[in-house]
RNA sequence: GGCGAGGUAGCUCAGUUGGUUAGAGCGUCGGAUUCAUAACCCGGAGGUCACGAGUUCAAUUCUCGUCCUCGCUACCA
């Protein structure tokens, strides 16, 4: 992975910057921005000149949709979510640099003028297509903006772009009898012009940097991620779009368009960094210009294509910019099992575990980063969480400093002993100590921060089996100096870990720092055996993390459990009745009882079960969707309703001769609509 | 359907350029201990390394196929 950061003059670090439509949750904290801290923390304990960039990314259709919603503006809206965002990231310990936002003026500035110059270049194409347009709010519709009916389920509500009843993504002209959203006509359609970034010309310098350059040093969901869409050919991509909201478009004749919303978000990095330049009177641009910067995205993996592929694309044509060095993106995190969602409110809100846990940030963080979902995606349980805090931070890390200090200001009332004759284990451990910087670091230089956690972790293991091996509380009764000699080990070894562990726990190695009495020190200060002085006096002991009971952990897990359970009133919602019928309609219709034979899996299928039902009449194969609730084995022998009548229809080259009955609720789930008890097979259903 | 990532102990993960008894942390069980927030320390149990076939003297590691999870993409209803 990472080739060795000496060979670098400074490092600019951007993360993901957040929709400022919501609040911040824990599955952005272990994708993207502990991680992100963490390395920046590393960095600059090391001295490197480094810059974290962060900030909201305020612009796009979604916010416009909630603004409207809520009667208010998308700057209001932008403003809340803005100052909720920025100050739980505060609160919370990530040490941005910056944190700016993309409604800034200095953004707008930034974004433009490099479009315009891609612009001037002849970087991007044009292309005239039509689009819907409401002729009385006099704009240009975009996909969110207009229903209609959906053409697969007929559900009436159904979206330009998707339809939220089945599911289906769908594009505004497939909708029958489109609405706009805005005013409630029928929109018309109208030309428009719009500007593409030609990603399909970039094909071969991607392939040339991405799939022969980072072969080994990026991660592989990442690499494989950019060589899907290499290999599946690249398609221009409009940089540019009809809306009031937004970065405008910076040439002339284009009232109502602005910046596509990906175009602008991660120029805004760019933004930030000269926001803080403006700040701080430092130049900005070797962070972003000079070969000798290495530039790292953290984000999370539904970025990748943005951040390898799209904004790489524009640096790059747009030609004075370097390209990313690496892009450490980490899959999900789920949250009890179930995925994280904001709009089903099935998350924990950084701002609510702020307030509930106050004090507690390290937990979050230690919990976080052990759990990343480096490799693959991974769940992230209450239960877990209280483990972590109180087997590990408080059991191993909490329990060494405390027993340690407590020993010292028992035998020598504070004072840190002075180190008398060094045994053998004496010097296995002092020449283990000197290990782990580079242990840690190096882990942290290849973006393994959970092993780099645990590495961590492993010190104060270490420390832990130090003092139960060589049992000060006994020695003291006959050899004073040889508890002299230990308990200066083990103090060398907490302030050893009030360096090597700020990275991740930032506020513990504050806390420990002052109860050793220290200033904190850099990264290279640590691996040494004689950073407390003999004779130094250290502060009262004192608790650096308090055991979490049962109860606070079923708080928290029963208002999940709340917010489950007013997802599922909330979906609940029921379709209308469709149009009457007359009796011959209905009578048309042959359903009988039937029994499932065998059950089989279609191979290669989402969905598709392959059944052989036993009508009464005869045994028939229907092919049916249900293997999302039903497991094959599972429904063999079960009486079920079928069909009879429906013309037969080839599913994957299966003939499927008619169709199971299934009750189908608003999540789309489905349950067999069965005879109340074992019925003759055959029988009609009336 | 195509593509990508993953599937290793109860949980979270490491590892194997193919080679004797597959590792760690947490949990669990037992022991020891009392300086320490029932914490620390020692030890045990626990895995046919998703499944099947192939290559090989030897495969968890390579090849092929299958299944499962997640994502992207396409299509079908």
């Amino acid at each position: 992975m990472a080739q060795s950061n000496k060979n670098f003059k400074r490092f600019t670090v951007t993360s993901a910057l957040p929709y400022a439509n919501g609040p911040i949750h824990i599955g952005h904290l272990a994708g993207v921005y502990v991680p992100a801290d963490i390395f920046v923390r590393y960095l600059r304990s090391k001295g490197e000149d480094v810059i974290f960039i962060g900030g909201s990314d305020e612009h796009g259709v979604p916010i416009t949709i909630k603004a409207r919603q809520q009667g208010v503006t998308p700057q209001e809206i932008v403003d809340k979510y803005h100052t909720m965002i920025r100050d739980s990231f505060e609160k919370f310990g990530i040490s941005f640099d910056v944190y700016s936002r993309t409604s800034a003026p200095i953004h707008h500035d930034t974004a433009a003028e490099f479009f315009r110059k891609m612009y001037e270049q002849g970087d991007f194409i044009e292309k005239t297509t039509m689009q819907y347009y409401d002729e009385e709010a006099h704009q240009f519709l975009a996909d969110r903006y207009i229903t209609g009916t959906c053409p697969h389920c007929s559900y009436e509500k159904a979206y330009g772009d998707q339809c939220e009843n089945c599911g289906t993504s769908l594009s505004p002209t497939d909708l029958i009898n489109p609405k706009s959203a805005l005013s409630g006509r029928v929109p018309v359609q109208k030309e428009t012009k719009h500007w593409y970034l030609p990603l399909d010309q970039y094909e071969g310098w991607l392939r040339e940097w991405i799939l022969e350059g980072h072969k080994d040093d990026w991660k592989p969901n990442v690499y494989g991620q950019c060589k899907s869409w290499i290999e599946q050919g690249l398609q221009p991509r409009a940089v540019t779009r009809d809306l009031n909201w937004g970065v405008r478009v910076p040439i002339e004749n284009t009232e109502g368009k602005v910046l596509y919303v990906w175009f602008d978000a991660p120029i805004g990095y760019i933004s930030a960094t000269r926001e803080w330049s403006e700040k701080t009177g430092k130049d900005w641009e070797p962070y972003w210009k000079d070969e000798g910067s290495k530039l790292i995205h953290f984000i999370g993996k539904d970025n990748i294509v943005f951040h390898c592929i799209i904004f790489p694309g524009m640096l790059k044509k747009e030609g004075t910019y370097i390209l990313p060095d690496n892009v450490p993106a980490n899959e999900f995190l789920n949250l009890e099992g179930d995925k994280i969602s904001t709009s089903r409110n099935w998350a924990v809100w950084l701002h609510e575990y702020l307030e509930e846990f106050p004090g507690k940030q390290d937990v979050l963080r230690y919990t976080l980063c052990a759990n990343a979902p480096e490799t693959k995606d991974n769940d992230f349980t209450w239960k877990d969480f209280q483990a972590k805090n109180n087997n590990e931070l408080l059991a191993i890390y909490g329990n060494l400093i405390n027993r340690t200090i407590v020993l010292t200001e028992k035998y020598f009332n504070g004072k840190v002993p002075e180190r008398q004759k060094i045994s053998e284990d004496d010097k296995a451990i002092l020449e283990e100590i000197k290990k782990f910087p580079e242990r840690i670091g190096s882990k942290l230089d290849h973006y393994r921060f959970r092993e780099a956690l645990s590495e961590m972790m492993n010190l104060a293991r270490l420390g832990n089996k130090y003092l139960t091996d060589s049992e000060p509380w006994k020695v003291i009764k006959t050899d004073e100096d040889r508890v002299k000699t230990i308990l200066n080990i083990s103090l060398q070894i907490c302030a050893n870990l009030s360096i090597l562990s700020e990275p991740f726990l930032p506020f513990t190695a504050e806390k420990l720092t002052y109860l050793l009495n220290i200033k904190p020190l850099r990264w290279d200060e640590a691996g040494h055996s004689d950073i407390l002085e003999s004779g130094h006096q250290l502060n009262k002991a004192e608790y650096l993390f308090e055991r979490i009971d049962d109860k606070v952990i079923e708080t928290q897990v029963s208002k999940l459990l709340e917010a489950k359970k007013q997802n599922e009133a909330q979906e609940s919602g029921v379709n209308p009745a469709k149009e009457n019928i007359v009796y011959d309609d209905f009578a048309r219709i042959d359903i009988r009882v039937g029994t499932i034979l065998e059950a089989e899996k279609i191979a290669k299928t989402k969905k598709l079960i392959k059944l052989k039902i036993d009508t009464g009449i005869d045994q028939r194969t229907v092919v049916s969707g249900i293997a999302e609730y039903y497991k094959s084995k599972d429904i063999i022998g079960k009486q079920v309703c079928i069909l009879v009548n429906l013309e037969p229809r080839k599913l994957r080259g299966i003939e499927s001769q008619g169709m199971i009955l299934m009750a189908e609720d608003a999540n789309g789930k489905l349950v067999f609509v069965s005879p109340a008890e074992k019925f003759m097979n055959g029988s009609e259903v009336k």
